[in-house]
DNA sequence: CTTTACTGCGACATCAGTGTTGCAGTTATC
DNA sequence: GATAACTGCAACACTGATGTCGCAGTAAAG
């Protein structure tokens, strides 16, 4: 809590003014970064816009959410079961989405969707928080492209 | 010190038998990590082996190795000198083997190498927490073939 | 000018985690 | 059987973090 107010620039006690206990203040923290990813979510019309653009639109969205809420909202389970819900509900439609881009051959055929899901988070919070100052459309731009292509040379 | 003690089976009394203190402890943990990395580096031959060989076999031996011990040693920093400086000697090694992958056209023109490296170590980090059960020689086949070719179909 | 709203500060109480100690029990060695 | 080595247990002291409280100061509103 003191790092916290030290880092928010105020007083302990203000803190506690606003929020009775640091569990009460980490759970406004997890409600606040779910709002905006499921913003994201919504913005990027997942189920119905077509796929590279949805996917750019998600990745340009969230880079910029994982900057500014730098916490695993994975670490919710236990403490507040309505948050890990509702972590968990917006985890399925992303992992939908990477079925759908499968089902319409934008992911090659043989990928496994799991690992697919798995490779784009890793990718975005690489980019978010090791190339902080890289703006969020190129790294959309640089995301993607490492999906899609990897490192091996054109044509290969 | 009494969750450590718990997970290994042990008393709290033993553990500080054998270690003076926390600090103690965590230093000669990440000391067996580095043990165990430089190993890996050693017997990858980053610098002789052929590339694709070389990165398979780094691949294969570090999965391992991040299983076993599921610590981020960048947070050694401020805390340990000779660590950190150690695991910088490290991280540059691979960073040099990225860098060759590069010159000898492994990877293809324009890659930037600084994100060439932080995605592999994203994706050997993903494959190996993400998928326990998979085993490491069958992990770096998946880790390779999605850094070199993405998820896009093939012959794009 | 008074009142309200808000904040920072310092002091205090509480608690969880760490580190220490003495003792009893177990196992292996001599 | 005695000794050494090792361990677990419980109790204790200490420390840092959290949470609370009273008070003084500041700014805005009436």
């Amino acid at each position: 809590m003191a790092a916290i107010a030290a880092a928010a620039g105020v007083d302990r006690t203000t803190l506690h003014r606003r929020f009775a206990n640091r569990e009460a203040l980490l759970r406004a923290v997890f409600q606040a970064k779910l709002d905006s990813a499921e913003r994201v979510l919504d913005e990027a019309r997942l189920t119905e816009a077509p796929v590279p653009v949805a996917l750019h639109r998600y990745v340009e969205g969230i880079v910029p959410v994982s900057r500014e809420w730098p916490l695993d909202t994975r670490r919710m389970m236990e403490t507040d079961p309505e948050a890990s819900a509702r972590r968990e509900a917006q985890s399925a439609r992303l992992s939908a989405f990477i079925q759908r881009a499968c089902d319409v051959g934008y992911l090659g055929p043989g990928t496994d969707p799991a690992w697919a899901r798995v490779v784009l988070d890793a990718l975005v919070d690489s980019v978010a928080h090791r190339f902080p100052e890289m703006d969020p459309p190129r790294a959309a731009d640089l995301v993607v492209d490492t999906y899609l292509r990897g490192f091996g040379p054109s044509d290969g």
